[in-house]
DNA sequence: ATTAGCACTCACACTCATAGAGTGCTAACA
DNA sequence: TGTTAGCACTCTATGAGTGTGAGTGCTAAT
């Protein structure tokens, strides 16, 4: 068990590694105030905590460095949240401030604000499309045998794709289609768009429309969306500043985990609630092993939620992006929610 | 003016230095088979066109590099262009394989194909989305107070926002102004759209519908759509690969103002027709006064261009690129041309 | 006009010495 | 017994000195 001053000096030191990026030596920290003991006493502290395994040294003769283990004690045990300075809340605060009407221009605007305040990079994830539910289909013709179909969702979301019209097909039979999926399929989430089609639809379309079976099938090729389009990523080049990450094939590799979208449920784990801070090799991905990654999420409504991640090096500033993420969070869940619901 | 031989050792250099990135040396050169001459004969020609502004050397003793002049007069004359290879072409054709039937969906895959080509970082712009002409415009309600306006455009793009409607509006009228702007505006192009909105249509508003003022200045607001989204990227972490950009600095200052989409028509000068070259310094952009930007444009229809840049270092493989970005563009031009006409 | 020969230059890699920051250990101290 | 001063030790970073090699420019011979 460690005892107080161990905590302390332990404390201390990550603070000043995360502050300065240079390994902490025992005479840098008996000046400071806080740790009124000679260097040769914090020595032999910082040897034992060493021994603990939460300190590292980066060659024998050299300053320590907090190990993976030193950063998980300390985000566990010796994090001690401060509020938010005035200026930060107010730029969180921007965010909201032009009454921008779209959820998704909001969740843009977190991550730009977001990687700003803190230099790091945030990737955000706005709520699973999937289950938006259908406010209105349409579909418009384009040329003589293409027509863009249009699936506006509950929340503003405007999906859209162009298709091929079946050779020589009855505009008046797609009307009648439209009509029919309209009345049938308003409300429906766009997960169980493709399921409720065929049990809802299909029997009508045989009624009403000839060649069904094309039309249906065009439809519904149509109408299987792709659903990755968000997540929106803010300071993307904030990687190239931080003095951790020189080596030019570790940032190409971390850029790229970043730039592929598949990589992203393993940055951002999709279901998990509340905050979470990843560090080092607890990361899934290889090219992050030298990052920390805290993820945190937000609702919107009683259905949808979203989340938000910082990715930094492992010398993150967690106190204050713990507490910047609470913080949004806690806005980004009121704002969006009221934004669904009407003023 | 140059004699035959010096023509030949200047393109024999730069050819040697954009494939090995390294100083070329009199050595070197003279074991090529298109220079039976001996070292000394390619020196003293090399210490000429140093002379003439041609080469430069990096210290007093190493081998010689391209200056800008250089590369300016390869390019201008010494440029040869060499049939595609089939592997390329393939590569090529692949873009419009899937009959996709979204323009965007296929500048898209243009960049990525591009940018996998050439190992260099691939620029799209699409056609400019105001010259599109609206196909139809309508509204679809979300909540009491919001509403979300779609515009289709005769080529299937789809601008969507959402706005507040007015306390208390008459969702009638709502429904009367939408079939009165679409009556009204099919076929007007989206830069004319808020100047013949006026003009044709607030007349017949105040006929028929309430409180028009107050309808007419949000839809007017809603329909100011940003234009700035037809911009695609491939290959932006492929400046990472090169050997001659090291200086993470510089890489900052590079992907930063290609990040920034204003910075965009410096790099794509929109207006221009054909292919145009810029070499190092003949960026207007400081931080592009090490690379290379070879652009293109692309027709679609009569009425429609688009352009495609490659950027990528000074010492770029001119030869293939120029070629890929002529077949493209020719590409481009005949299938996006051939899916806005129908098939 | 071309080329062989040669002296010269400079970057790069290597070695070596030194300074400085930090450590661990021991012995003295409160 | 916990704390600290002192000291020897270790390792990095820096800079000076050196040799090597690739390359050049010039001159004289072909």
């Amino acid at each position: 068990m460690l005892t107080e001053r161990q905590l302390l000096i332990l404390k201390v030191t990550v603070d000043d590694y995360i502050q300065s990026a240079q390994p902490v030596g025992s005479n840098q920290l008996s000046k400071k105030s806080e740790l009124p003991f000679s260097p040769a006493t914090i020595r032999n502290e910082m040897a034992d905590l060493e021994g603990l395994g939460f300190l590292e040294k980066t060659h024998t003769s050299s300053g320590r460095v907090p190990s993976q283990k030193g950063y998980r004690y300390y985000v566990d045990h010796l994090l001690t949240p401060r509020p938010l300075p005035k200026q930060d809340i107010q730029q969180l605060r921007s965010i909201f401030e032009d009454k921008i009407a779209e959820t998704e221009e909001v969740i843009k605007r977190s991550a730009m604000i977001l990687s700003e305040l803190t230099n790091y990079t945030a990737i955000l994830l706005g709520p699973d499309v999937r289950k938006h539910t259908v406010k209105k289909l349409s579909i418009v013709p384009l040329t003589m045998d293409t027509a863009v179909a249009i699936i506006v969702t509950d929340n503003g979301h405007v999906e859209n794709r162009v298709f091929t019209i079946p050779e020589g097909l009855d505009p008046a039979d797609i009307e009648k289609m439209v009509n029919i999926l309209n009345d049938r399929l308003a409300g429906v989430s766009l997960n169980d768009l493709h399921l409720r089609l065929e049990q809802e639809t299909l029997t009508v379309f045989k009624q009403h429309v000839n060649r069904y079976g094309e039309l249906f099938s065009t439809f519904r090729q149509a109408v299987i969306m792709p659903h990755d389009d968000n997540v929106f990523f803010g300071g993307k080049l904030n990687i190239l500043k931080q003095p951790d990450f020189h080596d030019l094939q570790k940032i190409r590799d971390l850029m790229n985990v970043m730039e592929e979208h598949k990589h992203i449920p393993m940055i951002l784990p999709v279901g998990s609630q509340g905050l979470h801070i990843r560090i080092g090799s607890e990361n899934t991905l290889s090219a992050m092993e030298d990052c920390s990654v805290i993820t945190v999420s937000y609702d919107i409504g009683e259905e949808q939620t979203g989340s938000i991640a910082i990715v930094g090096p492992k010398r993150m500033d967690y106190k204050r992006v713990v507490t910047l993420l609470d913080t949004l969070s806690g806005e980004l869940s009121k704002e969006l929610t009221r934004m669904i619901r009407g003023k």
